[in-house]
DNA sequence: TCAAAAGTGTTTGTGGTACACCCATGG
DNA sequence: CCATGGGTGTACCACAAACACTTTTGA
């Protein structure tokens, strides 16, 4: 865990140096659910290093953008969407992680709802949706990345209402719950979560019905006025 | 939330750009039990922007070492100590944050031990320990920070069993229990606490008692090998 | 009338919470 | 012997978990 560098002593201070060698890069992890599987948008490099292999969308943080900023322009070119869930997830600097040269990246994940504008980035030829389940082999720390943010939206999923995000503006229950179990990787009993998720409530009836196949299913949408995470069980009260 | 910047269209590859107008520090929030209190390491600025304001310690990260290494070397640096816990909490890279020009800083927060070395480092002549409940006027967004890193202290404390790490090497249940109700900002009932904490099994007597005033108490550590974890109570199913 | 999915209650167990008194020591 | 902090048990309630059948529609 210890550098081996030598510790120089106290740190300088450098208010006027300006100039860095140190590379600074915005990933965004873009997140959706297509057909009961969980995907990420990958994109497959075109030049070295790496060529060929896939990474997630992302790129040089610019001087007149903030962190947020710079993973809402990735998220915008790739997908045409905005609004919806962006939170940054952690930042990667390891020294080797780009052969060219010192990088840091600030990784953030988007969770995107699952009809709307998937796919419709402007540069989105090279963009193809992967489940995170079975990842190509991927450039740079990007699998460590993507499975990170996996790591975090099924921890996020447990105390949080998050998982209205990748649905769309109306849903079934059992949509829901499918979405659940999908994140999750577990199977889920239907009247514990049917009774679990109206009780929180943060869903509210539409009135409308979705025929299909079986018994039509009440169509519900997420409460905005919802406040939508609980308290975690404390270890000590 | 949304960036007023134009989109210029699919990122270019920036191949062989390997300098940044873009500079990178690495800030550590120091954080220690003192006298029931939960308190920062803060240095006082002795130039400017911010001069005469308090700053947590930290400082440019250096090209040969990680973020990680870069958050050690400034902690060995303020306090001497390195086996303590250490975290990073987020990357804050607003526009205008540094009024010398565009910086981010990927901030961390170290929790170190009571009694261990506490202002040993060697330019500590201007640092202070001071209360997290009462934060004197900060430079930069580092009042921000720290308030940060509180609210993930006190998150992490009600499912890990991160409180062990503010203390010495071996303590007493109720010495325990002060320091919960100190970052918590809250009483807590001992008979339930006691009966919590015991049933964790994160704890084991040393055998050792402390006397000092009135009945002497039993002493405990951490087990090493405690899986320190709680399922946090999932809000479904 | 059948297939397919929606919808619905009860029981049992675990664990969270609230609460008050005796114990061991030093002065 | 008294002041000071250490240490202990129980009763109630809420919620998590397990579990199977009926309802509604379209083909």
């Amino acid at each position: 865990m210890l550098a081996a560098k030598p510790a120089v002593g106290a740190e300088p201070e450098r208010a006027h140096e300006r100039t860095s060698e140190i590379f600074v890069t915005v990933d965004v992890v873009i997140l959706a659910l297509r057909d009961d599987d969980l995907q990420v948008l990958l994109v497959k490099r075109k030049t070295p290093p790496f060529e060929g292999k896939w990474a997630i969308p992302g790129g040089a943080l610019r001087v007149d953008e903030s962190l947020e900023e710079g993973a809402m322009r990735t998220l915008r070119e790739k997908t045409g969407v905005t609004n919806v869930h962006l939170e940054q997830l952690y930042t990667f600097g390891a020294l080797d992680r780009d052969p060219r040269g010192r990088t840091i990246t600030v990784a953030y994940y988007a969770l995107v709802p699952t009809p709307l504008t998937v796919h419709a980035g402007r540069d989105a030829a090279d963009a193809q949706w992967q489940s995170v389940y079975a990842l190509p082999e991927m450039a740079f720390d990007h699998a460590e990345i993507v499975n990170y943010a996996l790591k975090r939206l099924r921890y996020k999923l447990e105390y949080t209402a998050v998982g209205f995000r990748l649905l769309p503006e109306t849903f079934t229950l059992s949509q829901l719950q499918r979405a659940y179990e999908t994140i999750l990787g577990e199977k889920l009993d239907k009247r514990n979560f049917r009774r679990r998720i109206l009780q929180a409530r943060v869903l509210e009836e539409t009135g409308e019905f979705r025929t299909g196949e079986g018994r039509p299913a009440r169509l519900y949408r997420y409460r905005a006025d919802a406040v939508a995470e609980i308290k975690a069980r404390r270890l000590f009260p």
